[in-house]
RNA sequence: GCGCCGAUAGUGUAGUGGUUAUCACUAGGCGUUGCCAACGCCUAAACCCGGGUUCGAAUCCCGGUCGGCGCACCA
C-alpha cells in the first residue's frame, strides 16, 4: 500500500481531472461554496439519489414531492428561518473583523438586549471591547445577517422571497393535501430531493459545506402516541455503532447496539427514529460508504432544537475533516406543523377515529340572548361567553366581566345536559425527519471508495465503487483495434446499451493501460475481445477490484453483468 | 470576513525584470504490440484576473478571485 498522503487532496485532484466534480463557472474565476458535477459527478448523483429512492420511495411507502426553490416569506417566517437563521452581527471599525454582535457582549460579560433595536444594541457594543483585535468598539454599525439569499417575486419587488434553506417546509405547508392523499390515516410520509441554500459566511472545505447543495428529506407524520414503527422487525437486530448522550459524557467509544435493545434500553427515543437510524446505515453502506467509519451521534440535549425529542447525526469519518455530518434524525413533534397553524390560521390536524366511540355526559349552557341583549347592550356578547363557561347554581351564577362581578339570575341562560358520542380526535401528528446531504455523501463515497496500491512498480488509482453506484458499468475493449475485433466490440456495446448499461468503448494504447484509466473512475468491469472471440465466441470479463478474468459466451454478457451490477451474482460464482 | 501562505499546459512541476517559458505524466494521431499505465515518431496544451511601476512585467507593487492553514462563522 502507498502511503496516501492527503487523500482529500488526491481524491479532488481526480475528481476533477476525470470529471466527477468542477469549480462551478471556472472560465470566470469561480465562486466559494458552489461546484459542478462533470459527466461522471452527475451520473453518480443520480445513482445515489435513485437508490435513496428505491429505499423511501419503493420500499416504504412514501412518496415524492417537488416544490419550488424560491419560497414566500410567510413560509419562513413560520418555520423560523427569517429570525433564527439571522444573526445580529457588526463590524470593528477598528481591525475590520466581523463579529456576532450577541457573542462580543458575552465575551464582555455584558447584558444582551435580546429584541432590541439595532440603536440599542449599538449602544451596548460601544462600550465592550472587540472579541478580536481587543480594541473598545466605540460607535458600530449593526446589522443583520441573513443566511438565507433573498429575492423578489415580480417587478417592483412587491414581494420577499427566499432561496428554500432546506426541503422541508414543502412538505409540511403540503401536509393538508398530503393528507387527503393518503386518505386522511396516520402514518404516512412524503419525501423531496431537490436544491436547498444557504449563504454560508465562509464556506470551505470543497464539498463539505456549499452554499447551493442537495438535499434528500422525509417527513414522516405519525399519531404523537403511536411512535411504534410498524415495520420495526425489518431492524431489530440490526447493530448500528450509537454514540449516545452517556457515551460522549463518558468519553466512550461507540458501541454496536441492535435497535431493539436501543430503544429498549432508551438510549433511543423510539422505534421511529432507531427505523431510520438503521434505514440511513443501510443506505450509506449501500451506497459504498465504508461501514468502518459511519457512527450515528445523539446530540447533546445542548445542540438540540427546543422542540426536537430526539436527534441524531449520521457521521463519517474523514482523515482530513474528522468525523462529518451527513445525515440528521429528528423527532421533530408538532413543532412545525403548530407554527404553520398558527401563521397560516389554518388547521394542521389529522382526525383520528376511535376504535369505540365515547360516550360522554356534557353540559351545555346555553345564554339566552334575547334577554341578555337588552339588559347588557354592548356589553352582552362578553356577558355571553363567560356564561358559556360559568358554574350554575340554583340562584343563577357568579361572572367576572372586566374585574366586575355581575350576578345573572338563572332566567337568563338555559343548562342542557346531553349525552355525546365522541368518535374520534383531532391530533397535530408528529414529524420525524430524516434529513440527507447528497453531496456529502458523494464526497463520502469518494474518499471512502478511493485507494492507491503499487501494481509492479506502477501506481494504481481504483475508485472500488459498488457496481450499482459506477457511472460507467462496463468497458468493451478490442484486444486490437482491427481483425474485426473493433466490429465485435461495438456490436457488444450496442447491446449493452440496449439493456441500459451505460458501456464505453474503447481501443487507444495499450490494454493495460485501458483497464487502469477506467479503474480510475470506478467501472466495476471490463471486456476484452481477443481472437478467440472469433473462434469460439467468447470474451473475458474482467473485475476491477481483483483483476482477475473470466472467459464467457458472448452473448450471455448482458445478462450475467446485469446480475453483477444489480449484486445477485457475484464474480466469484462465474468461475464455476 | 480577518491574518499568514500560495496560484505556471488536463495533472504534477522547473525557472527568470529582457530571444522561442523547463521537464515528466496525461491526452490526440500514426506505427508497433496477442490481456494489466510497454515502445518509436508526430501533435496539442500553461504563466489566475484587473490596475500600477518600467523602455520592457508571467516575474516587482496594489487590489480582486480562488485554494490551503489559523481565528471567527457553520439552522
Amino acid at each position: 500500500m502507498v502511503v496516501m498522503t492527503d487523500i482529500y487532496e488526491n481524491v479532488m485532484e481526480l475528481a476533477k481531472r476525470r470529471g466527477f466534480i468542477w469549480p462551478a463557472a471556472e472560465c470566470y474565476g469561480s465562486v466559494a461554496g458552489f461546484v459542478d458535477y462533470g459527466p461522471l459527478g452527475a451520473m453518480m448523483k443520480r445513482k445515489i439519489e435513485n437508490i435513496w429512492r428505491d429505499f423511501y420511495v419503493v420500499r416504504e411507502g412514501y412518496y415524492e414531492i417537488e416544490c419550488p426553490t424560491i419560497g414566500i416569506e410567510p413560509i419562513f417566517v413560520a418555520s423560523g428561518h427569517v429570525k433564527g437563521f439571522s444573526d445580529i452581527m457588526c463590524q470593528c471599525p477598528h481591525c475590520g473583523e466581523y463579529l456576532r454582535a450577541d457573542h462580543v457582549v458575552a465575551a464582555a460579560g455584558g447584558k444582551w438586549p435580546g429584541g432590541g433595536s439595532h440603536d440599542a444594541i449599538a449602544e451596548v457594543l460601544r462600550h465592550v471591547p472587540c472579541t478580536s483585535c481587543g480594541t473598545k468598539l466605540g460607535p458600530v454599525a449593526v446589522f443583520d445577517f441573513n443566511l438565507m439569499f433573498q429575492t423578489s417575486i415580480g417587478p417592483g419587488s412587491q414581494r420577499k422571497g427566499y432561496l428554500r434553506p432546506e426541503t422541508a417546509q414543502g412538505m409540511f405547508t403540503d401536509f393538508g393535501r398530503l393528507l387527503r392523499f393518503y386518505r386522511d390515516k396516520l402514518p404516512f410520509g412524503a419525501v423531496q430531493i431537490g436544491k436547498a441554500f444557504r449563504n454560508e459566511i465562509s464556506p470551505r472545505q470543497g464539498m463539505i459545506r456549499l452554499r447551493e447543495f442537495t438535499q434528500a428529506e422525509a417527513e414522516i407524520f405519525v399519531h404523537p402516541g403511536e411512535k411504534n414503527h410498524p415495520s420495526f422487525a425489518r431492524y431489530r437486530g440490526y447493530r448500528v455503532p450509537l454514540l449516545s448522550c452517556l457515551h460522549q459524557q463518558q468519553g466512550q467509544e461507540p458501541e454496536l447496539i441492535p435497535m431493539g435493545d436501543a430503544v429498549r434500553a432508551g438510549i433511543i427515543a423510539s422505534e421511529y427514529v432507531a427505523y431510520y437510524i438503521a434505514l440511513t446505515h443501510d443506505i450509506l453502506v449501500t451506497i459504498g460508504v465504508d461501514p468502518a467509519k459511519i457512527r450515528f451521534r445523539q446530540h447533546m440535549m445542548d445542540e438540540r432544537a427546543h422542540y426536537a425529542a430526539d436527534c441524531w447525526d449520521a457521521e463519517f469519518h474523514s482523515p482530513r475533516f474528522g468525523w462529518v455530518e451527513v445525515v440528521g434524525i429528528a423527532d421533530r413533534t408538532d413543532y412545525d406543523l403548530k407554527a404553520h397553524a398558527a401563521h397560516s390560521g389554518l388547521s394542521f390536524t389529522a382526525y383520528i377515529p376511535y376504535e369505540t366511540p365515547l360516550v360522554v355526559q356534557r353540559r351545555r349552557i346555553i345564554p339566552n340572548m334575547g334577554r341578555l341583549g337588552p339588559r347588557f347592550r354592548n356589553r352582552a356578547k362578553k356577558v355571553a361567553e363567560a356564561i358559556e363557561h360559568g358554574i350554575p347554581g340554583d340562584q343563577g351564577m357568579e361572572i367576572t366581566l372586566e374585574n366586575e362581578l355581575i350576578h345573572v339570575p338563572p332566567e337568563l341562560y338555559e343548562v342542557k345536559d346531553e349525552t355525546v358520542e365522541v368518535r374520534g380526535e383531532e391530533v397535530v401528528p408528529h414529524v420525524i425527519e430524516p434529513s440527507y446531504g447528497i453531496d456529502r455523501m458523494i464526497y463520502a463515497v469518494l474518499e471512502h471508495s478511493y485507494t492507491e496500491e503499487e501494481v509492479e512498480g506502477e501506481l494504481r488509482r481504483v475508485l472500488r465503487f459498488p457496481p450499482w453506484v459506477a457511472p460507467v458499468q462496463v468497458a468493451v475493449f478490442p484486444l486490437m483495434p482491427r481483425d474485426g475485433l473493433d466490429e465485435f466490440a461495438h456490436t457488444l456495446v450496442d447491446s449493452l446499451a440496449a439493456e441500459n448499461m451505460v458501456a464505453e468503448y474503447d481501443d487507444n494504447g495499450a490494454i493495460g493501460r485501458r483497464y487502469r484509466r477506467q479503474d480510475e473512475v470506478g467501472t466495476p468491469y471490463a471486456i476484452t475481445i481477443d481472437y478467440e472471440t472469433k473462434d469460439d465466441g467468447t470474451v473475458t470479463i474482467r473485475e476491477r477490484d481483483s483483476m482477475a478474468q473470466v472467459r464467457v459466451p458472448i452473448e450471455k454478457v448482458p445478462e450475467i453483468l446485469r446480475s453483477l451490477i444489480r449484486g445477485t451474482l457475484t464474480f466469484s460464482q462465474l468461475n464455476v
